[in-house]
DNA sequence: ATGGTCGCGGTGCGA
């Protein structure tokens, strides 16, 4: 008997403003599971309704007024729930759920990483500095006991680690989410746990992959210079598991869309 | 050419 589960992780940029686009991703690609970031909104206001009604009884919130917030909708019951408070800040950047997938209880972390600020410098940018605490945390915390078993990470890591990963590397070395401090930390937290870039394993890091596309651009498509600030991960346990993904690039051009899109990623076990 | 656009909550801040 073989199980399958279809993950999707995206940054909603409001929950409220965008249910309905969360709704036509559940309509439309039907995954087991959706892994939100930047709900930006307060539990007691989450608009659970419509997804209870497309199938999605179980969601976990973290949520808080205005800023941050991170969600799991799902079709299969939870059997725990948990979050970490990264740099004791009281942000809402991290929910895991746990939940049964081929026979295993399979860990499912959700993350909304600082984005950092403007000026890669943490001496004078506490928003930088942030961001590299959190990710050394990261570090520290996502190995040995917590990546020896079935665990998948996703979220919006809000670095792009990789050449292909934007449009111009050489371009972007200086801008945050694509710094050399940024990609080393981030191919380090990566190293520490094992854990495998399953999106990479699908498109070869030879090719362009992108997740975000600015809004101040005049023309997403036709500029075209796009971000992998959305990540998937797989432990060694779960990642001779994964089988595909897509990144929903379509997403981006929907009416009042989110400056990320969806990456919906597919599991058999 | 080094700008530009969003969402939130309440006109500035974070992304």
């Amino acid at each position: 008997m073989t199980d399958a589960l279809k993950v999707a992780t995206w940054n909603i940029n409001s929950v409220r403003l965008r249910a309905g686009l969360v709704e036509r991703l559940l309509t439309e690609e039907a995954p087991d599971v959706v892994c939100l970031q930047e709900t930006k909104c307060p539990d007691a206001a989450f608009p659970e309704k419509g997804f209870r009604q497309l199938g999605y009884e179980h969601i976990a919130m973290k949520g808080q007024k205005g800023y941050h917030g991170v969600a799991v909708l799902s079709k299969r019951p939870f059997t725990a729930v948990d979050t970490r408070d990264f740099c004791e800040k009281g942000d809402a950047r991290h929910l895991a759920v746990t939940l049964p997938f081929a026979g295993a209880d399979v860990v499912i972390h959700n993350f909304y990483v600082p984005s950092g600020g403007d000026e890669p410098d943490p001496a004078v940018n506490d928003k930088f500095a942030h961001k590299l605490d959190f990710l050394a945390e990261m570090k520290d915390w996502l190995r040995g006991e917590e990546t020896a078993r079935p665990a998948i990470l996703v979220g919006d890591l809000n670095v792009a680690p990789l050449e292909e990963d934007v449009w111009s590397h050489k371009q972007l070395l200086k801008v945050v989410s694509h710094t050399p401090v940024e990609t080393d930390l981030l191919k380090e937290v990566q190293a520490a746990g094992g854990w495998v870039d399953v999106m990479r394993k699908t498109v070869p890091e030879t090719e362009k992959l992108y997740t975000w596309w600015s809004y101040r651009a005049r023309d997403w498509q036709t500029s075209n210079r796009g971000r992998r600030l959305d990540h998937v991960w797989a432990t060694p346990a779960l990642a001779p598991a994964y089988r595909d993904m897509r990144v929903v690039a379509d997403a981006r051009g929907w009416e009042k869309p989110s400056d990320h899109v969806p990456v919906i990623a597919r599991f058999e076990g």
